[in-house]
This record gives structure tokens, sequence and C-alpha cells, in this order.
DNA sequence: CTCCGGTATGTTATAATATTTCATCGGGTG
DNA sequence: CACCCGATGAAATATTATAACATACCGGAG
């Protein structure tokens, strides 16, 4: 495990214990591994990969990716229908994903609507934000090409 | 089938017809029936209301929903697995959506986006924009609830 | 006309994603 | 202890989507 998953885990732990949510075991294992993974995973790549440790089922990777989105640790990515470590710890509410088609990096904005957004007298409770792409570096490998 | 959906297939079909798109009798079927439901329509739900005509499998409606998104002529709501008829006939592009979660109302709003937003070198092939609360007459009919 | 290539559709099967339901466990609290 | 409650285990099933292959139809080339 890199320094850099072992601090995120901490801070997480921190997080958790502030709100009084208790980042149990399995859900201790699936941040770890969405932190660990270079792109957005998949819940039945979860589940393989939890297998090993013990006969895992669907529900309970669900269930953690549950809490986690909830926790406000991972984001769920909807045209995907994969998950990803959320970087700002700290970070309420929905957050923008720019995600990269082709290396599958997954980058974070948050950003405050401007009130005058959408429909007259539309409440917003939550937002879906994501764009497909190409990253920086993707990018200009694919223009030298 | 009501005059506005009439007139809404008929546009459609010019539509197509000057892009050399073919707007079959499917196609138009389950456009039909996207542009009749007051709310996102299920792929499986389509093909319930599809039996009756003739055995509908779950491919041609999914090839029907693929045909009629690329086409600008529906849109799929990542988050809901679901799929509602493009209001914006002439659209190019992807539209920001406005979903009510009480009565399923959904409305579409486009949008240019600043060429400042997003990670620097970022680029965007396509987004996904989808906002989920209440309308406005949903909001105030709860407030006074 | 006939053949051919391409697009659209039909058909069967199966893959991938997600939830329901009920049982069990363990920790806190009266 | 007895109880409750949140978390997990386990089995089954529901829902969403695609793969793979066969068939039909239509246009243009020969």
């Amino acid at each position: 495990m890199t320094e850099e998953v072992t601090r995120a885990l901490t801070a997480a732990e921190r997080a958790c214990r502030t709100k009084g949510l208790a980042l149990t075991p399995v859900r201790r294992r699936v941040l770890q591994l969405l932190l660990e993974s270079p792109a957005p995973v998949k819940a039945y790549d979860l589940l393989a990969s939890l297998k090993p440790d013990g006969g895992a089922q669907p529900p309970t990777v669900y269930r953690a990716l549950d809490f986690l989105t909830r926790a406000g640790l991972a984001h769920r990515i909807e045209a995907l229908n994969a998950y990803t470590a959320c970087v700002h710890v700290g970070g309420r509410g929905s957050a923008e994903l720019y995600i990269c088609e082709a290396c599958g990096l997954v980058e974070e904005r948050h950003r405050h609507r401007a009130p005058e957004d959408g429909p007259d007298g539309f409440h917003i409770n939550r937002s879906v934000v994501e764009h497909y792409g190409r990253c920086s570096a993707c990018a200009t490998a694919q223009a030298s090409a």
C-alpha cells in the first residue's frame, strides 16, 4: 500500500469518527481498493478483489459503496456504472468529474452553481455532472500519433 | 395520439430526411412512446409497450434508443437508466436535464460551456449533466403540505 | 436481371449490474 | 440479562444491456 493511500485512509477514518460514522473493515477495504485503482472500478471487480479475503456477495459491495458515497468518500460515475474514491475528503455535495476515456483518469472539481441556473422555481437536490474526453496527457499523445 | 406528438414526429421525420437518417417504423414507434410519456421511460417498459405489436426483443429496443440518441431525438438519463424524448429537435450535442423526482417531469436546457471550465488541457467529447430535485409545481405543492 | 454490399431487423442466449429478503452477529443500554 | 439497532452473511432473483448469428430489404454495379 502506498503512503498516499495510507494517508487517505487515515483521513477517512478521522472524518468518519468526527461524523459518528463507522468505517468498518469491509468499508475500509473497499475504499482502499478504490484508492489504489488508477481508474474507476466496477462493483463486480471490487467483488472479485474481495473474494480472496472471504466469500463476499454482491450486497456486501453495494452496501459498502452506498456508505462511502453517502459519506462523501467515493463517487459513483453514473454513465460508467463505476466508482472512484473522492479526492476531496472534506468536499460536501456533488462534484464535477472529468473522466479521461483513454487512461481512465478522473479529475474532480467542486463548483458552486449560479442560482439563476435552471428552470424557474426548480429546486435542485443533487446533481450529476460528468465530462468525458481526453486528459491533457492523453490529448497530446493522441495529437502526436 | 395528441396533436403535439404528431407534430414532433413529423418534425423528427423531416430532421432525419435532411440528415440522411432512416426513421424506420420501430424507431418511429419508440420515439412516439417516449413522446407520449410524461416521465422518463425504461427500456423494458418500452419493450413491454411494443410486445402487443409484435414480439419485440431487448436488442430491438436498445438499437432504436441508440439510433434516437445519436440522432439527437432522445436523451438517455444516466442516473435513472431511462430515456426521454428530446424537446429541442434541432439541438445538437449535450443538454442539461432537470428531472423532478416527484412527478418525473424533465426540463431541458442547452448551455454552452465556458472554455476555462475543467482541468487544464482536458478535451471534452461529451458531457452528462443531470439535476435532480423538484420542479416548480411540485416544490410549491410540497411546501404547502 | 442478378449479384453484391451495406444497413436494419429478428432471434436466441447470456452477460453485467443491482436489489430483495431473511438470518445472524455483536455492541451498547436499560 | 434482555432488548434494540446497525452491520454483515447468504441465497435468490430482478433489472439492465449486449453478443452473436441469421434473415430481410434496398441500392447500385456488372
